[in-house]
DNA sequence: TCAAGGGGCTAATACGAATTAGTTCAGGAA
DNA sequence: TTCCTGAACTAATTCGTATTAGCCCCTTGA
């Protein structure tokens, strides 16, 4: 009714009460231990007062003095809902947001910097990641640098999905791809497969390096033979997987680790139409996207969910100085399909 | 380099090079327009400073002194992301998202309250709502009593979805549901149809009471028989499809406009089994949970995206004044299907 | 020689909450 | 009566930026 009014601050609540601000700050942090005392009657009328008016501290305001605001950032390079990426970015905003329900935290989607050639820019002038407590970070890839000056300028933050050292060590929650691609190499090994070959690129962007390391170092382990078809460039799904598979046969491989998804069901969909014996196996999580097919994959089960309610704990417990891990790997479960079978069939 | 060091101010760059905070304030906006003159000197040395400190004002502070936040707040009634509503909440959240992002807004979801019952509660003791500038309300239904103290209180917010009035107009962006029904409608009739029937609720929820409206004045105007079939309870399925499809028949009913998909695909399909030529046009979108059949329905295209992208803009227009409309309606395009034919077919 | 009129800058204050160093007052001890 | 102590508050300051009123000085015109 009274149209264009203020909103109500810690001084309306004080005047309306008789006591200072300073008071009122005090009841709503309940601050009466130790060194401060406040009587019954004085919180109780401030407390009515507030109940009234509907007061809620002014976050921004808040953290200019306190320092925090019970607000969890998140950011994305790409757009977080736009439907290519929703498939990927959703499980781990279920954890996140699962997490953030349980601590009593709001949830800052930092959507404010214009995307840019399918990316966000993380720093630019107004810096927002400040606006929030700290941040979770979401990207397949993270810049570098950015990382570099998040732990130079001591803006809380974990990233989601390991991360290597930037002038420091990454505070991360990821998934530990080197022992699930060990586990899957192990469980050819122990089909009979003795001549493997990895479909990728076990390199660059922390995950697929780690995939990579995972099965060189089970491959040398169990003292079999481990190839490596690359795809063409880096990101780039393979083109031609014809002369992957016949490069596999060639070189005698008869199971395959494929880095991605997609690349695998390719091959072994062109295998299984030569009539080609083939063992494949996925070290992505199966996606809609690749649907098309009846077959239960051999892949990862990634630990989307959990990776996102932990990120959320690690990074509470960076900005309240708890001691604790702040590099986490959660262990992929290896799904068992029929993709990976015995040698020879 | 120098752990731990205090970030840069603005006072730093002012004894750095000799002049005032408000001098350094002024250079970072520009404003030597109008009624401030700054010498280019002046200018250079402090922007010099800047670059070589690397300063970035704290957009704490900045928003502390603007008196908004730029922050939109999300507030869903369930939680946005766990699996079973994202994909009803989803195709508004992209929209939303869009928009923020062109508006350089960021996106507060408001997860800190603890969801019971299934609902989360608006209206709680910190009521974090006031954190952001303005928020947008998403939910099939919202609580009636809610609104009305949002209205009292004038705390900025659009709903998604029509809403009546509250003790005064809602803002909302929503589908006219009541115009594509009528559509529908003539369609049927244009058809041949001249015994139709409405099968859901038609009143409770707007949503429903629109579409419930739309169906009885196109009939009335078209002035064709239109018969009503209601579910078990607000929200149930219909149970019985069998009995629907009865009387439905035996009251010469040839065309059936269902509120809900669901129940308009299952009545659609026991009409075929039973081999009797029944059209039936739902009021829903076509949802994946209701994807086993490969018959394209004649239903509605909800046009979600641009809803929510339009209650961003609505919402900015309430927070800052800008005239316009605080109502919309978007119209619904309906999807011509196979299930709504001529009479007899 | 003085007022008027800028240009160029600064002091002061606001924004809203948190925090610290007091201050006031009542009651008890000396 | 004075001193002390603790309870219950408050005044003042802080956080970093934006903004406004106004100051000082140098021209210019009369």
């Amino acid at each position: 009714m009274t149209g264009a009014r203020r909103r109500v601050t810690q001084q309306d609540i004080a005047r309306m009460t008789g006591v200072s601000q300073a008071t009122v700050s005090l009841v709503l942090n309940g601050r009466s231990d130790a060194d401060v005392k406040l009587s019954a009657e004085t919180r109780e009328k401030v407390l009515r007062a507030i109940a009234e008016t509907g007061y809620v501290a002014d976050p921004i305001a808040r953290r200019l003095a306190a320092r925090h605001n019970r607000i969890i950032g998140v950011f994305t390079y790409e757009p977080v809902f736009p439907s290519a990426n929703s498939d990927f970015y959703h499980p781990f905003l279920v954890g996140i947001e699962q997490q953030a329900e349980v601590l009593g935290c709001d949830l800052l989607l930092m959507t404010s910097t214009p995307v840019v050639d399918g990316r966000r820019r993380l720093f630019q002038g107004d810096n927002r990641l400040r606006l929030a407590d700290g941040s979770i970070l979401l990207g397949r890839t993270i810049d570098r640098a950015d990382l570099a000056r998040l732990l130079a300028e001591e803006i809380p933050f974990v990233s989601i999905g390991r991360r290597d050292d930037a002038g420091g060590p990454v505070p991360y929650v990821g998934a530990d791809y080197a022992a699930a691609t060990a586990e899957i190499v192990r469980r050819a090994v122990a089909l009979g497969h003795d001549r493997l070959a990895y479909l990728g690129l076990g390199a660059g962007p922390e995950s697929w390096a780690d995939r990579g390391r995972g099965f060189r170092e089970a491959v040398a382990s169990a003292g079999v033979y481990g190839g490596h078809f690359a795809p063409p460039a880096e990101g780039e799904p393979v083109r031609d997987t014809a002369a992957v598979l016949d490069a596999a046969l060639a070189a005698g491989v008869t199971a395959v680790v494929a880095e991605e998804h997609a690349d695998g069901v390719a091959l072994f969909e062109l295998a299984r139409s030569r009539g080609v014996a083939l063992s494949v196996a996925t070290l992505g999580e199966p996606t809609r996207a690749a649907l098309p097919t009846a077959v239960e994959f051999t892949s990862l089960r990634i630990p989307r969910q959990a990776m996102g309610a932990q990120a959320v704990e690690v990074l509470t417990a960076l900005i309240e100085g708890t001691p604790g891990d702040r590099q986490r790997l959660l262990p992929c479960e290896v799904v068992s399909g029929e993709t990976l079978s015995e040698r020879g069939n």
